[in-house]
DNA sequence: GAGGGATGCTGGAACGTTCCAGCATGATCA
DNA sequence: TGATCATGCTGGAACGTTCCAGCATCCCTC
């Protein structure tokens, strides 16, 4: 069915050569002379040549391919999908492919790809102990905490305290006293959520504001029907509305909207992680992560960690992101 | 630095077997006692074994990735996430990883996948080059026209044309009459955006209906400055504007609404892709590509091409497709 | 108790590449 | 002129798996 594709055994026969130096032709290596190099080249475009990547990859130990892991409830957020797309860019400056690993980690599963990023992992991800036990290098891209927290090789993370106090001092500049947080806690079980509201209650306590959470979900068809928002607003115990999970404040603002109340005025609303939709909206005070920017940083660390560049084995700080304060 | 792997042989010494009974207990295949499963399996456990994909794929032929194109200034729209993510559901049921493939195509580029999916393809595309010359059996998601046409092992499509007069006669139903199609022509250049053209002139003209098409942008950064749909609202010309690109719609209604124009009374507004959010407002009248079951689809339609099913290498018809009404 | 089949296991070849030691040949230098 | 070095090329081993033909051994059957 499949026409056997040429070898560079193939090609060395076709040009008379022995396959050793096509193959330094071909992969740019050892010595040759440039006569040689042109009749390889014409022979390997004549044949329709190309490289046999699990060949390549078993001999040289090499796969030209990263892996990604994205939360599997929140997988659809707008922010991964920058992420992973940034991510792209980033392996693809390196030469090297980008697979995404569905949700349904087998333990003893094997991979294919030189080095992996998991991005906001939940406490002892099944992802990260598989990775780990195939000895696959492991960039955490949020902190990670559990078993094989000793096999991740670095973390790379935003400012997160930083940029979240930034945005409530701001909201507090305005006046806003009374915070409700809406959280992705129980779909969203990373670090970066625990993170969240550790570092809202401290600011709550430090500043004596009033702080309450709210545990909401990720999913903007479950929103429609969430009549918890509405009660707060009703009962009158805010007068900020923080959003932690990408989309929230959008879904909030159409709830809030349609209940009359004003954004910036009656209320004021902030997002922790804006969506693009968010950014547009001038009156939301935001903290832009750069996903694409911050997916691409991912992948240019993880090309050093695979390199073997021993500072790239440690803590990151990516400062790409930026807050913005609504008017 | 790294620990160096174990392999089959490692586990053959230590139980003392050959490594062809230890590959035959790994792999299911062949015959072996229970009893010696158990110790293969257990010490396989102990050392820490997990395949070498690359040799197992050198000897095998198959790689266990499938591999995906997006459409390169498209491949943020919710549409194609969706896709992805179906697809890779899909690809996880046939034990393959999905591979994201990048924009630029270096047309001798070499792939580490047994098949690929290309969305949308825009005309003589270099993904498709490099894929059949790299002789990878390639489903088109959309019809491919252009060079390695005959290479395509498959097409997968909805049924664009029914579903769009499906939806076209929803609004003419509902008394309207002056319809303005908003493109992506410019930004994607897909067989999609031609049919969709060519069914949007057909009807109007069979249906004596007004027909006026425009060609705008995916970026809503770019829409909120876009003032030709104003213009057009303003002017009067059109009581149904139907949008062709995802998000369009969404778009479309933040600018009307700014106008005072009321989206189901003064206008109609249709999504030909709808996006969640367009699928969550009830007065638009959609099109629910269903892009999750589509991609998962394309996947298990691609798993049957590798496998050599005859049945597979022909035209096939997505039906998760729906129309909605609005209201 | 001979024939035949199932069972459990084996050894080696093969997949296509990279890597390495090494071999002519010709140029360069003292 | 002999020693040294760079150049251009070569042959074979190695990577870890899968696949295949085949070899004992045991059990069943007539």
């Amino acid at each position: 069915m499949s026409t056997p594709r040429a070898t560079i055994i193939d090609i060395a026969e076709a040009v008379g050569l022995s396959k050793s130096t096509v193959a330094n032709v071909l992969s740019g290596t050892g010595r040759f002379s440039p006569a040689t190099s042109a009749r390889v080249h014409a022979a390997a475009a004549k044949l329709g040549y190309v490289t046999n990547r699990a060949a390549r990859s078993l001999r040289s130990g090499r796969v030209g391919s990263y892996g990604i892991h994205l939360p599997t409830v929140a997988r659809r957020l707008p922010f991964y999908t920058e992420f992973a797309l940034g991510a792209a860019d980033g392996a693809d400056a390196a030469q090297a492919d980008l697979t995404l690993f569905t949700s349904e980690i087998d333990p003893a599963r094997s991979f294919a790809v030189d080095g992996a990023m998991v991005v906001d992992p939940e406490p002892d991800a099944a992802i990260v102990v598989a990775l780990a036990r195939a000895g696959i290098p492991i960039l955490s891209v949020g902190a990670y905490h559990g078993v094989g927290e000793a096999d991740v090789a670095a973390t790379l993370d935003a400012r997160h305290d930083a940029l979240q106090r930034e945005a409530l001092d701001l909201l507090r500049a305005r006046g806003r006293r009374r915070f409700v947080l809406l959280s992705l806690r129980r779909e969203l079980g990373s670090a970066w959520t625990e993170s969240t509201e550790r570092t809202f209650h401290a600011w709550c306590a430090e500043t004596g504001s009033a702080g309450e959470v709210l545990d909401v979900s990720a999913d903007p068809a479950r929103w429609a029907s969430d009549e918890r928002l509405a009660g707060i607003v009703a009962g009158d115990r805010t007068d900020a509305i923080v959003c932690a999970g990408q989309g929230t404040a959008h879904a909030s603002r159409i709830i809030l909207e349609a209940s009359g109340i004003r954004i910036g005025q009656d209320i004021d609303l902030a997002s922790f992680a804006a969506a693009p939709d968010e950014l547009l909206d001038p009156r939301l005070t935001v903290i832009d992560l750069a996903p694409t920017a911050y997916g691409r940083r991912a992948a240019e660390l993880l090309t050093a960690i695979i390199a073997g560049d021993p500072d790239a084995h440690r803590h990151h700080w990516f400062d790409g992101a930026r807050v913005r304060a609504g008017v």
